[in-house]
DNA sequence: ACGCGACTGGGACGAGTGACCCAGAGAGAG
DNA sequence: CTCTCTCTGGGTCACTCGTCCCAGTCGCGT
């Protein structure tokens, strides 16, 4: 094995930590199947790392962080507030499609955290980051939109962090994508029935605004 | 030890490890706890149980029937729709403020078959559980206020599991009592403005062509 | 070029794990 | 009462887990 530097070995075994989680669940990674995913030797792991744990804790960090990136670059611009939510949780649905037990390794990482003592406060940062990414997009969406909302934008991004983890554990126990489709629909709709058209500013006529907010 | 069946015994430790799955979470329920918190001897478990994940089945069976039980008992008549839901969500919230962990619980069983090999099928029929609660509950809540659904109800009971499991698991993460108590009157608000008065009708037409609509 | 210290590999340890086995106890049938 | 068959208790096996140790190695600063 190449010698690197620690850092980038505690990268490294994020990395693979996350690939065996998405692979065989929070409970399959233990540390002999993360070091033979990333290819090294169990000292290295214990070199990088003073306990499995201390690599959870930076994993959770990592996956907070990545997720927040992910959502934001995948914000759509579509012609109505509707739209544009319905387009979010759509993509949103794709991506849980294509990797489903990523998703569900999501969860078990919070279950996890939950049970683990000295654990218990990264849920807490976790869906903090997870509702401030849901208002982040919330915010944008209403902008690019014209629109603004008519309930205090925390409350709805709660909203939306609650339907998409509903959608997520029901579709992961069913499968049904005419049913998740069907639920998106309706959030879709919910949550777009809560925008109303930004009152317009003085000499700015709604179609030099929209044009404007690309 | 008392000399039971091993009916009985089978029974007894689906208990016990509820109790220990309550307490410890899925991970914590070896059959060694198991059978310490049901003060039985290793033997008596592999002479009820073939195996672990045999008893795991039977208890996600007991658990799955034993919830249907519990919340069709906990329905409320109440004068208005919008009121009914609201109180049958508070209900399920002042469960899961009861015991945290046991709503935990449901989730990491749903999790913790989903990835073991023979159980993935237990999940689907976890959900299509809860989905027949919840449009159970949403006949009698109609049915009790003299209202009718305007939209076909097995959406609208996923809808409702979706709100409900995505409030646990955000709740679970920051116990913020006054944010799950703004999402429960939004999902009540939404929902209850999705029911009509049932027209008064010799021969009740509507009621009847939407039985028919199935 | 060389020594030092950061890094690696292999092996080992003790605590748990699920599964299993077998001698024997004891309740119920005859 | 005695026989039978269900059930029990204790012990054991093979395995996996996180953690640790130590001899050796290789890059880097001097």
């Amino acid at each position: 094995m190449a010698r690197v530097s620690s850092a980038e070995r505690r990268a490294a075994l994020v990395r693979a930590a996350l690939r065996v989680i998405d692979r065989d669940g929070v409970h399959g990674a233990t540390t002999r199947a993360i070091v033979a995913e990333a290819e090294m030797s169990l000292a290295s792991f214990h070199y990088a790392f003073r306990s499995r744990d201390e690599m959870i804790r930076e994993l959770i960090a990592f996956v907070v962080q990545d997720e927040q990136r992910v959502s934001l670059e995948a914000l759509d611009r579509d012609a109505d507030i509707r739209s544009a939510v319905r387009a979010g949780l759509q993509a949103y649905f794709d991506l849980l499609k294509a990797h489903p037990s990523r998703e569900q390794a999501m969860q078990e990482l919070v279950q996890y955290s939950l049970r683990t003592p000295g654990l218990e406060a990264l849920p807490l940062a976790q869906y903090a980051s997870y509702f401030h990414t849901a208002r982040v997009l919330l915010e944008r969406g209403a902008e690019l939109t014209g629109m603004e909302w008519t309930m205090p934008i925390e409350q709805l991004a709660r909203i939306l962090i609650a339907i998409t983890d509903g959608l997520t554990i029901a579709w992961l126990a069913d499968r049904d994508d005419v049913a998740a489709g069907r639920l998106m629909d309706f959030a879709a709709d919910t949550i777009g029935a809560l925008a109303v058209e930004m009152p317009l500013a003085v000499g700015m006529p709604l179609a030099v605004r929209n044009a404007d907010a690309r």
